[in-house]
DNA sequence: TTTATATATAACATATGATTTATATGTCAT
DNA sequence: ATGACATATAAATCATATGTTATATATAAA
């Protein structure tokens, strides 16, 4: 599938693994292992996943140690973020996100 | 796969299929059959996706005569898309949203 | 250097979404 | 009601993403 910069971009806010993520880096950095503890998934499938929202320049690393400390790119994740929950308050009920 | 509003959200956007329709209706409002030619996709495709679309709010109907004129919920696509330009813009260059 | 810890990556099995085809429904005109 | 057109839906196949396990790399400490 070729994908552009658009769809590349939402494709990898879709998914629950990423958004946890999201959620958990929007309140303080974090290292992968403190991810992988806060998500509740395995250390494999947080990287896996840190990977994808690196490429998308969603977060910022930096060494410490043996440790890598992951960032939100608040500059822009944050308002999105802001944006969709207002769309979702206004039109969606407690039925939605059901599949 | 369970699927909070977030994540729907987000996934409905990520489709080239169903962007492209936002792209058509953010100019103006359409027909199932005009859609399906600017788009150059199948028409059950087209319904398709018109179906998740508006599963999320992004779209509205009317009916006029035989055809359905869809029109597009420009009070949270358009700043959303907005946002996401800017990021593409700030962060990705030609290389980006390869796969 | 060896060991322990943190993180990344590769390979594969599985789940999920996309696409296609065929068919059903719904509306208008005759 | 019949035929023609517009749209929707169902089912099947195909493509892709996810999740898992195992392993590799990298850093620090002993």
């Amino acid at each position: 599938m070729k994908c552009s910069s658009y769809e590349l971009f939402f494709e990898t806010f879709s998914n629950k693994t990423r958004m946890k993520i999201i959620e958990a880096l929007s309140v303080s950095s974090k290292s992968v292992t403190e991810l992988s503890k806060i998500t509740n998934e395995e250390q494999s499938q947080v990287s896996h996943n840190l990977r994808k929202l690196m490429e998308c320049h969603f977060l910022d690393v930096e060494r410490k140690g043996k440790q890598r400390i992951y960032s939100l790119n608040k500059d822009t994740i944050i308002p999105i973020l802001k944006l969709v929950e207002t769309h979702v308050h206004k039109y969606c009920n407690k039925e939605c996100g059901k599949k």
